[in-house]
RNA sequence: UGGGGGAUCGUCUAACGGCAGGACGCCAGACUCUGGAUCUGGCUAUCAAGGUUCGAAUCCUUGUCCCCCAGCCA
């Protein structure tokens, strides 16, 4: 991987990196306009667009969705897509952070065309701020901060002009000067630029674009002592990179006026435009960086690339897949309406993508020995495993060693098994994936009354797992050899946070913690290949979950990232009765006869009886259209043969095709040449053909 | 009380003025040596009220609710 902090040359378009980003992108409103701007080929026909994250922190799931957006947007419309570091706010930013970002973006799967430095263009930049002075655009202003947010004014009252306002290009010119060279101190003055104090949008209240800072800027060192903001660089870098479709999220919908004011204002080499659509929220999830380094800083997870947090790095860590994530945004879609995901989803995509790819083993989380009595001591064998189950149809298998003595889950065993649970119980067989059926004959109690062994029969018959006798065995747990077994560690990852919106509950972040977000195990009981996977390898730990292997992992001391639990279908029903025969329902619940199989009422829509009539009246056939109706008659009978299948499916209930077969019928009689009676407007044959069409199908 | 946006199944999201569809979730069942995967069937959705229209989620009017804007952050 080359350098990601230096601009690519080589690079010249979008391509998907190895691995692929080259799912179909449903249909959003985004793609539209830019579908519809490539046909009217209005930027040459070309689309270039790009991803600006500031470098002040991590990216995040959130992020995902924009990155997705831009390169694949770039990517299917021949485009170019740029990687571009908003970096104007030395106080904020670091490398660390342009590094991690960079990695990140690679890693989801794209690559950028150009990467570029929003600091890069100080220069550039300050040539338009002295563009705007000389045009008497722009003004220094030397209010204090609180004296520019009281002249403001509010939502509600206009704002006032600033004294400073009608200073002269020439004053201002020298005055901008000034601050650049770093003789006015920090607040002391700004760079305003001069619209309407008056405007109903905030905005455009004569907004700031320079301000002073004595600071050191993480590239351009101490270069500058004046730094432009966020209003200023956007459009203006936006234009310099020759962008044509600048997509940010909703909150900047205000600032579009601004930003199109500046390239209106400015002798810009391209006209890009801005459009805006809705940042993703996901539920039992922090979207917010100032909060996510809120908790790196106070140590509540162990860094930015923790496994519990919704940051592309701690996701990678954890095991979730760069496609697994692309899939979940191609998923969500794109749209202009605030909105929240369910985590479900996602976790559903990352299943989805390790089911295909993560190769099958076992290993114990919580082991309870089990002696088997009836095999031989000392005797061992090595049972065939495949890598992966039939249906994902992938060749390949390891060696399972089994000896007399296993370890098997403690879960799997029940003193006393409730209804339904198909594992181990005292006298009960259960199947022992891939090697024989055992039966549990006694159970081994410590002191305290707890299990601590369980002593089993084997059926050498059922050698591979199917009894001779062809006797149905309905549980199937997982096991380890325990004299072949490897100790290793497993982390068990639950969501974050224990409130599903956390925009909307109170309390302060801490609280809103979920305290079983990790739960830590030792002593697990591993197959023993898999203590020398590499790290970041994924496993399906059958009937456990998908885990991948953490960077902290060591051959002697193997470490697991629990990426996400196998759908728990015994888990659900389980925790179901347990509520159930806690809380028995106070009332009967209302019984279900009459509601099989009945065909919902649908009330019609209400429409009052005088709108009615007139409806009415303008369905009915009036004597002097007979004529006409009379030619077109034939018409609409065919159309109705040639949707005959349409006609059964309308008399069958659904009563909306009538107006996809007007739609029908009013076509094929405009394709005959047939047009409104002299005198009438163009509507009524449509009318007519109506009146014919439903008083066809009524007749059936 | 200014301005800018938004509202479709529980949750996301589609639908030239012409069959309200898909995905997740949930429920029921089939299958299964993973209570996984897969398959089948199901699920009280167009914010409200008017209007225009043969026909409205879509156009018009009025209203309701939600989000954003008063950083020298982005």
């Amino acid at each position: 991987m080359s350098d990601p902090t230096r601009p690519d040359p080589s690079a010249s378009s979008v391509a998907a990196a190895p691995g692929g980003a080259a799912e179909s992108s449903s249909n959003n409103f985004l793609r539209a306009i830019v579908q519809e701007d490539v046909a009217a080929r209005r930027h040459g026909g070309l689309v270039a667009t790009r991803f600006p994250p500031e470098p002040n922190g991590y990216l995040h799931i959130g992020h995902a969705k924009s990155i997705c957006l831009n390169f694949g947007l770039a990517r299917d419309f021949g485009g170019k897509c740029n990687l571009r570091f908003d970096d104007s706010n030395p106080e904020t930013e670091d490398v660390e952070y342009v590094e991690s970002i960079a990695r990140d973006v690679r890693w989801l799967g794209f690559e950028w065309s150009g990467l570029y430095y929003a600091s890069d263009y100080f220069d550039a930049l300050y040539g338009f701020a002295l563009e705007l002075v000389d045009r008497g655009l722009a003004y220094v202003c030397e209010l204090s901060e609180d004296e520019i947010r009281a002249y403001r004014g509010s939502v509600t009252e206009a704002g006032r002009p600033s004294p400073y306002r009608d200073r002269t290009p020439a004053e201002n010119r020298a005055l901008l000067e000034k601050m650049r060279r770093g003789e006015m101190p920090d607040g002391s003055a700004v760079l305003r630029a001069k619209i309407d104090m008056s405007s109903p949008n905030m905005k455009m209240r004569d907004p700031p674009l320079y301000r002073i800072r004595h600071a050191h800027h993480y590239r351009q060192g101490d270069k500058w002592a004046i730094y432009p903001l966020y209003d200023f660089i956007h459009p203006l870098s936006d234009a310099l990179e020759g962008i044509t479709h600048s997509i940010c999220t909703l909150e900047f919908e205000n600032n579009r006026e601004l930003y199109d004011w500046v390239l209106d204002h400015t002798s810009v080499p391209a006209r890009p435009h801005q459009y805006e659509f809705a940042r993703l929220n996901l539920t039992y999830t922090l979207m917010s960086k100032r909060k996510l380094l809120a908790l790196v800083e106070s140590k509540r997870v162990r860094g930015w690339d923790d496994p519990r947090m919704p940051t592309l790095a701690g996701m990678r860590r954890r095991g979730v897949t760069a496609e697994a994530i692309r899939s979940f945004c191609d998923m969500i879609g794109v749209a202009r309406a605030n909105s929240t995901v369910d985590f479900d989803k996602l976790e559903y995509c990352v299943r989805d993508d390790l089911n295909q790819k993560a190769p099958r083993a076992m290993a114990v989380q919580k082991p309870l020995r089990v002696v088997i009595e009836t095999y031989p001591e000392g005797e061992t064998e090595r049972f065939p495993a495949p890598l992966f189950p039939p249906d994902v149809g992938k060749p390949g298998s390891r060696e399972v060693p089994f000896g007399r003595v296993v370890y098997i889950e403690r879960d799997d065993f029940s003193l006393d098994p409730p209804k339904g649970f198909h594992r181990l119980a005292p006298g009960r067989e259960v199947r022992l994936r891939y090697a024989y059926v055992v039966r549990c004959e006694r159970v081994v109690k410590d002191a305290d009354g707890e299990v601590v062994e369980l002593r089993c029969s084997h059926d050498p018959t059922s050698r591979g797992g199917a009894p001779a006798d062809g006797r149905k065995v309905k549980g199937t747990i997982h096991w380890v050899s325990a004299a072949r077994a490897v100790d290793g560690e497993l982390r068990l990852y639950d969501r974050l946070l224990s409130v599903e919106r956390p925009d909307l509950a109170e309390g302060d972040l801490p609280s809103l913690l979920n305290p079983d977000s990790l739960v830590t195990l030792t002593g697990c009981k591993l197959e023993p290949e898999l203590a020398s996977a590499p790290a970041g390898s994924a496993f399906q730990f059958e009937r456990l979950g998908y885990f991948a292997v953490d960077p902290d992992s060591r051959p002697d001391r193997p470490v697991f990232n629990r990426v996400v639990t196998l759908r728990d279908t015994w888990a659900k029903l389980a925790a179901r009765d347990a509520e159930a025969t806690a809380t028995p329902p106070p009332v009967a619940v209302s019984t279900a006869v009459g509601a099989s199989g009945a065909a919902p009422k649908v009330e019609p829509k209400r429409v009052d009886a005088a709108t009615q009539k007139k409806h009415d009246a303008r369905r009915a056939l009036a004597p002097e259209d007979e004529a006409l109706a009379a030619e077109l008659e034939p018409i609409v009978a065919s159309v109705l043969v040639a949707q005959a299948d349409a006609v059964a499916r309308y008399r069958a209930g659904k009563t909306g095709l009538a107006g996809f077969l007007v739609g029908e019928a009013t076509r094929a009689v405009a394709a005959a040449g047939k047009t409104a009676p002299a005198g009438s407007g163009p509507k009524a044959l449509a009318k007519l053909v109506d009146a014919l069409v439903r008083r066809k199908l009524e007749a059936g």
